[in-house]
RNA sequence: GGAGGCGUGGUGUAGCGGUUAGCAUAUCGGCCUGUCAAGCCGAAGGUCGCGGGUUCAAAUCCCGUCGUCUCCGCCA
């Protein structure tokens, strides 16, 4: 087949209407867009075509708000100058598809209407034809549909995305696409498309799987993302990879979290950590820039180990915008007569905490739901000390000092230790969980944020960007009972750390690395492993029969054994990315046509089952 | 797998044991020539998600279930 020249669309346009006008390639059923028309155009004849905004009859006189893509005409349609017009004016309802031909005219005087673009000028009808009709559309076409229940904007999606906003964060999602591409492809980036229908793999999200008919019983599956593809294509000697690549998980799902998502995925050969961190760095910038009216908080990016991020934030993902950083009070409580927390010590286990800034003056019902919020984080409780005057030594500690129901089982040392530890001056409530570290990371790392948010310490209009490194490398699992990869199993340790990798694996730390901005880790990635033998002995260290491994992973063993360069690369959370630039709190919002928490598609109506010729010629029995 | 929130005319909501199920908006009809979510007058529109239970009586209380959202587990 000839592939011919695309042909050039106004709708290829990327925001301005200028350029659909200099193709010189109109549509049959329009001169201008919707979006188009200013006072230089007055007395000129111009036709429109668009939907029905917004209806206004005055009776002999009635106002079109003609919409599309580019924005919005008035269109006045006078029923004295041109009755035929104005009768089937008279039959135009919401999202009616118009066709409208006038001249352009200045408003009258005190009637222009700077909400819009085009508000200084109306259009004139001349004639009026009804394209299509419309049923009453069941919400608004406008953002005040954003209270509209989700499930009906998701059912009925191709009227949701005529809302301004939805129809913003598409050209958004579309204009950072296009800076990426062009970014990477001045540094020498080749873009290449991978496989959809592959292998599934153990480790890491569950599969979704798609059956073949030429060989029943078997199944591809869907890449949980292109990991092992660009390090073939690395082996193949690209030296520069990248593509806009789809990934499937079959994982339960979240705010920030779809079954099949997009990734900037790329790939470099003959490059350490930094490489990749001063590659992707100022494209963030630029993107940041270019698209958003956020300040960055701190250039370069601060760079953070992952310790040096749970001991401060509890989280691997922390939201810099503000402080209310850990405190530990561990060696403080160790030895207290107050069991919760000696006890816990005891167990191995640690005290720490935050002080909500403020917060000394909290309601019972507040106390109670922070309470809960650490019970998420797994802690069996929280306490809580609210500071009612400063303390600076032992001395200065009363009756009325605290209003905490635990205080009067802490000797005085103890508390003014912990004040001091915590930093926290009267007004403030300090709060505490002792438990294993993880639990008590887990819990404080929901309560911070939980502060920042309700606290009002959050700057809305701050991009606070860093890096996290110095992963480790493995972490046993206690279900499994085995050591499993952080990262995946292909990300290469510390070139100082290979050696401990059997006798301390739980010390090695990998070359692998986040990108973090206001919480939400948008992208991730490492150096890999380039060398057959390093490879095996990671998998040895899995726990990986070398049966299984061979079966799962000899492809990949087998390339690396024709000269694989070093080489490592970076995957970045697009849908997260367009949703913090968007300013969305979810990513649903910046896809076109996203599945619900439970993974339906409610304008497909999907999944599905299918019909009983379609198993059997796929070789499948359904039990369920 | 677990926890919690929500579900009432098309939409957004009020009502939380006895109401004629209220309000706003949309819709339909009438009037209306400068509006811009036009205005005024009028009308129609409800299996209170579904099933069961408690009660003389359930939108309201209880149990189950479905849908949806958020979080925990999970997401190499």
């Amino acid at each position: 087949m000839r592939i011919g020249p695309r042909p050039e669309s106004p709708y290829n346009a990327q925001f301005h209407v200028q350029r659909s006008h200099t193709t010189g390639n109109k549509p049959m059923y329009k001169t201008h867009t919707c979006g188009e028309l200013r006072l230089s155009h007055c007395d000129q004849t111009a036709m429109l075509a668009g939907w029905v905004n917004v209806r206004r009859d005055h009776g002999g006189l009635i106002f079109l708000d003609l919409r599309d893509r580019f924005g919005i005409t008035q269109v006045v349609v006078d029923a004295d100058k041109y009755p035929d017009a104005h009768a089937i004016a008279s039959q135009a309802r919401s999202e009616f598809v118009l066709k409208v031909a006038g001249t352009v005219r200045e408003r009258p005087e005190g009637s222009a209407n700077p909400t819009f673009a085009t508000g200084e000028v109306e259009l004139a009808a001349r004639e009026v034809a009804i394209l299509n009709h419309s049923e009453t559309p069941p919400f608004y076409i406008s953002d005040e549909a954003d209270e509209t229940d989700e499930a009906l904007r998701l059912q009925y999606r191709y009227l949701d995305l005529r809302r301004p906003r939805m129809l913003r964060n598409l050209r958004l999602r579309h204009a950072i696409i296009s800076d990426i591409r062009a970014y990477l492809a001045e540094r020498d980036f080749i873009e290449v498309e991978t496989p959809h229908l592959l292998k599934s793999t153990p480790e890491g999200a569950r599969d979704f799987v798609v059956p073949s008919r030429l060989q029943q019983g078997s199944f591809y599956a869907l890449p949980q993302s292109p990991q092992q593809l660009k390090q073939l294509l690395m082996v193949a000697g690209l030296d520069r990879y990248f593509q806009i690549a789809r990934c499937f998980r079959d994982e339960d799902l979240r705010a920030d979290r779809q079954p099949e998502f997009t990734q900037l995925d790329l790939e470099m050969s003959f490059v350490e950590p930094e490489d990749i961190r001063s590659l992707m760095e100022p494209l963030l910038i630029q993107l940041a820039q270019d698209h958003q009216s956020c300040r960055i908080q701190e250039t370069p990016f601060p760079v953070l180990t992952y310790r040096e991020c749970m001991d401060r934030f509890g989280t691997d993902r922390p939201d810099l915008r503000f402080g209310v950083e850990l405190f530990d009070a561990t060696r403080i409580l160790q030895e207290s007569g107050f069991k919760v927390f000696s006890g816990a010590v005891a167990r191995g286990g640690v005290v720490k905490g935050v002080v909500h800034p403020g917060g000394a003056g909290l309601s019972r019902r507040e106390m109670d739901r922070l309470t809960e919020l650490a019970r998420q984080g797994g802690a069996r409780g929280l306490a809580w000390l609210g500071l009612e005057h400063d303390v600076a030594d032992a001395s200065d500690i009363g009756d009325g000092t605290f209003r905490s129901p635990i205080a009067r089982h802490l000797d005085p040392r103890e508390l003014a230790g912990l004040v001091a530890a915590a930093g926290a001056r009267a007004g403030d409530m300090i709060l505490l969980v002792a438990d294993a570290e993880s639990v008590v990371a887990a819990s404080l790392h929901l309560l911070r944020s939980d502060i920042g948010r309700t606290a009002g310490l959050i700057d809305p209009d701050l991009f606070a960007f860093c890096w996290v490194t110095d992963f480790p490398l493995l972490e046993m699992d206690a279900e499994a009972g085995r050591w499993m990869a952080v990262h995946h199993p292909f990300t290469s340790a510390r070139d100082q750390d290979w050696d401990r990798l059997e006798d301390d694996p739980g010390s090695v730390l990998a070359k692998a690395y986040d990108v973090v901005l206001n919480g939400w880790e948008i992208g991730g990635g490492s150096i890999r492993i380039h060398d057959q033998a390093r490879q095996q002995q990671l998998f040895r260290a899995l726990g990986l029969p070398d049966a299984e491994v061979q079966q799962e992973f000899g492809h990949l063993l087998k390339a690396f054994r024709y000269g694989a360069p070093p080489h490592g690369g970076i995957a970045m959370g697009l849908d997260r990315i367009v949703a913090l630039w968007a300013g969305a709190t979810n990513i649903r919002d910046v896809i076109a046509f996203p599945k619900t928490a439970t993974g339906s598609d409610l304008l497909f109506d999907c999944p599905a089952p299918i019909d009983s010729e379609q198993l059997l010629e796929l070789g499948i029995d359904v039990t369920v």
